[in-house]
RNA sequence: GCCAGCGUAGCUCAGAUGGUAGAGCAUCUGAUUUGUAAUCAGAGGGUCGUGGGUUCGAUCCCCUCCGCUGGCUCCA
């Protein structure tokens, strides 16, 4: 064994160290700054502890604050933190697994009785002590027989049970003080010191492994900061996104309600909710007879034969309302649209001079979700989907496939959302024989999808093995306002349903052939769309959505009748306007306007009165002064033509 | 569905360690006639989510159910 080794830097530099140096000497070499500043060091390309010793010429990277990765290797020491302090304070917990997460991180814990908030405080705390001990994590190496039966005799079945699937023949383990150990691939920072700034958020139930036939483990979630301007800069953006919860704003703005009388997940659209939805809606039906779809309906409640045939009693039917006997036979409320288009498209024959044939439909459907996971608008059991399936040849599918995708990002544009890319899911080859369909259908599938990425330009990623069963499928996903990810449009081939219910068109060859189905959807749920667009624009539609365009305010009520001309002609241009009336003062009228985020407010008194003017003020620019009601009124009729994002 | 927390006036919330409840806003009435984010006064409004149990007495303690919230699982 050499008694030195070379260390390459990422600037090339070499410093050469003597045997049982480690990266935090090497970093300290360099400067006490850098040293304090880094959490793990990646050696040849491995992620490992900064104490770690070399032990070859190596090249090395010091991870300091501003990498992602060493973000992930903090917040997964302070789950450690996190699981010390649970061990210290309630002796006996069992440990199940603690991962860094998006934000923060989790650590799932088995005992007699849970958690409650107040112990999350004293966690907390504990925590806080801890770290002020400045232990260090230490990494151990373990036989895998031995180390099983330490943690047997420790009293860790769940980490047992992790070691036997995932440990290699030695493992390694992490220490924290006396107590407290772990089996963990690690690395982790140097000591407790350098955990900075954290905060525990919640308490929730969750199945050990996910699988909700194991026992529920209690899950601590906590968030965690290289500094403490980061930690409040989250809470802040999690004190926003509170604030812009469509639930919050559905309510405070009068739009929607869901009502207990009626049944969880089933949405109430008030007037002014209802105004919104309609201009969603008409956009929509106006989009798809532009983009040369034929609009349809389909009934709500169809024979349960109808759904042995598609299938959807055999794969679906845990999701599906229960039967509704009548005289003549069962029948189901439709949980997809699909069958009905079907059966328009079958109900004549087709040349392959008709195809592609383009049927949408904006159908409400009803989906039995469990109580758990019903969630405002985002999700229901009740919801209206924007699909439409098309039935093409084969030489047809890639034009389609990309007028989709075209459709979908004008979708995403008219709605002010900039940031976005797709996912291309697909099969897994046919190993597993999960999926059906044949492997020429899938390769034609697959390659027009990819070809229509391209062609419109969209930035993809490839999801191997995340198809449907019945076929491949591109999903859009966008940012908001906040960051947050949502998942919009979805494009998805189905080779199932074609053959299912026997479509066919005659082709060139005077034969019959089995047209290619694609299944679309773009707002997905126009409930859930509604409920993105309020979070999104935090309940200020643009002027061309807002139920309310501008109000009216009189300054006193010799100023009712002139306030109602302005009216009138504001509504001349097809302007949604309303007039406060109320014996109030301006102050508080526009307060109220204000609150409603009504992006027009006009205020009229003796001087406008006596001008045929307007003193004009918006929810954002304030008061602009006084203007001809004309210009006004062909100023916000052209932001409504033009949908302008913004008043 | 499961785990935990919650449910008091239309809304936001206070309250009593068991003796049938209160504020602000909103509503209604009256006064005020107002110039860019809340004018003043008065009044009405609650079987304290539901059903049961314990108790002399329950909104409060216990159980059931319903709903909501955070997760798990699932997904548009």
């Amino acid at each position: 064994m050499s008694s030195t080794y070379s260390i390459t830097l990422p600037d090339g530099s070499i410093k050469v160290v003597s045997a049982g140096s480690t990266s935090l000497d090497v970093a300290r070499s360099i400067g006490q700054r850098l040293a304090d500043d880094a959490v793990a060091a990646k050696v040849n390309g491995e992620l490992i502890d900064l104490t770690r010793p070399f032990d070859s010429d190596s090249t090395l990277e010091l991870l300091t604050s501003k990498s992602p990765e060493a973000l992930e290797i903090y917040r997964h020491s302070t789950a450690h933190l996190l699981a010390a302090a649970v061990l210290e304070l309630y002796p006996g917990t069992k440990l199940g697994i603690g991962p860094p997460i998006k934000d923060g991180f989790y650590y799932d814990f088995d005992r007699p009785s849970p958690f409650t908030p107040d112990d999350l405080e004293k966690i907390e705390q504990r925590m806080r002590e801890i770290r002020d001990r400045d232990l260090p994590y230490e990494r151990r190496l373990v036989a895998k027989p031995e180390g099983l039966k330490k943690y047997e005799e420790l009293g860790e079945p769940m980490k047992c049970e992790l070691i036997s699937e995932r440990a290699g023949d030695i493992f390694s383990e992490y220490t924290l003080g006396p107590q407290f150990i772990d089996f963990c691939r690690g690395p982790h920072v140097p000591s407790t010191k350098r955990i900075k700034a954290f905060k525990l958020l919640s308490i929730a139930g969750a199945y050990w492994k996910g699988d909700e036939k194991r026992q529920q483990l209690q899950r601590i979630y906590g968030t965690a900061w290289f500094s403490q301007k980061d930690l409040d800069e989250h809470l802040h953006k999690l004190e926003e996104a509170k604030r812009r919860d469509h639930r919050l704003l559905g309510k405070q703005l009068d739009l929607i309600s869901i009502q207990e009388l009626a049944g969880p997940g089933l949405i109430f659209f008030h007037p002014k909710g209802a105004l919104v939805r309609k201009m969603l809606e008409d956009w929509m039906r106006e989009q798809y007879l532009r983009r040369g779809y034929s609009l349809v309906n389909t009934p709500h409640v169809m024979r349960e034969s109808l759904w042995e045939v598609s299938g959807h009693l055999s794969h679906y039917a845990d999701n599906m309302y229960a039967a509704i006997e009548l005289d003549d036979a069962r029948y189901r409320l439709k949980p997809m649209n699909c069958p009905g288009h079907i059966l328009i498209y079958r109900d004549k024959q087709h040349s392959y001079r008709d195809l592609p044939v383009r049927l949408g439909e904006l159908g409400t459907v009803y989906r039995y979700e469990r109580s758990g996971t019903l969630h405002g608008l985002f999700r229901v059991r009740g919801f209206t989907q924007d699909d439409a399936h098309i039935f093409c040849r084969p030489d047809q599918i890639e034009d389609e496939i990309v007028n989709c995708l075209e459709f979908a990002v004008d979708v995403l544009k008219t709605y002010g959302f900039h940031r976005y890319k797709a996912e291309i899911s697909v099969w897994d080859g046919g190993k597993s024989g999960k999926y059906d369909g044949t492997p020429e259908q899938w390769a034609l599938a697959e390659k027009a999808l990819h070809r229509a990425v391209e062609r419109v330009g969209l930035e993809a990623t490839v999801m191997a093995d995340e198809a449907a069963f019945y076929g491949p499928k591109i999903d859009v996903k966008l940012l908001d306002a906040l960051d947050r990810p949502w998942q919009l449009s979805t494009v998805q081939f189905d080779f199932t349903l074609p053959r299912r219910f026997e479509l066919e068109y005659t082709g060139e060859d005077g034969a019959k052939h089995q047209p290619l189905m694609v299944h679309r959807a773009l707002y997905g749920s126009v409930e859930r769309f509604f409920g993105i667009l309020l979070e999104h624009y935090a309940g200020a539609f643009p002027t061309w959505l807002a139920p309310v365009q501008a109000i009216v305010l009189p300054i006193a009520d010799r100023h009712l009748d002139y306030a109602k001309t302005v009216q009138t002609q504001l509504e001349a241009a097809g302007l949604r306007v309303e007039i406060d009336a109320r014996s109030e003062k301006v102050n508080y009228k526009i307060r109220e306007a204000q609150l409603q985020k009504i992006p027009f407010m006009l205020v009229v008194g003796d001087r406008e009165a006596a001008d045929g003017k307007v003193a004009v003020r918006t929810r954002k620019g304030g008061d602009l002064g006084a203007r001809a009601v004309a210009e006004v009124v062909a100023d916000i009729a052209k932001l409504v033509a033009d949908k302008a994002p913004t008043e």
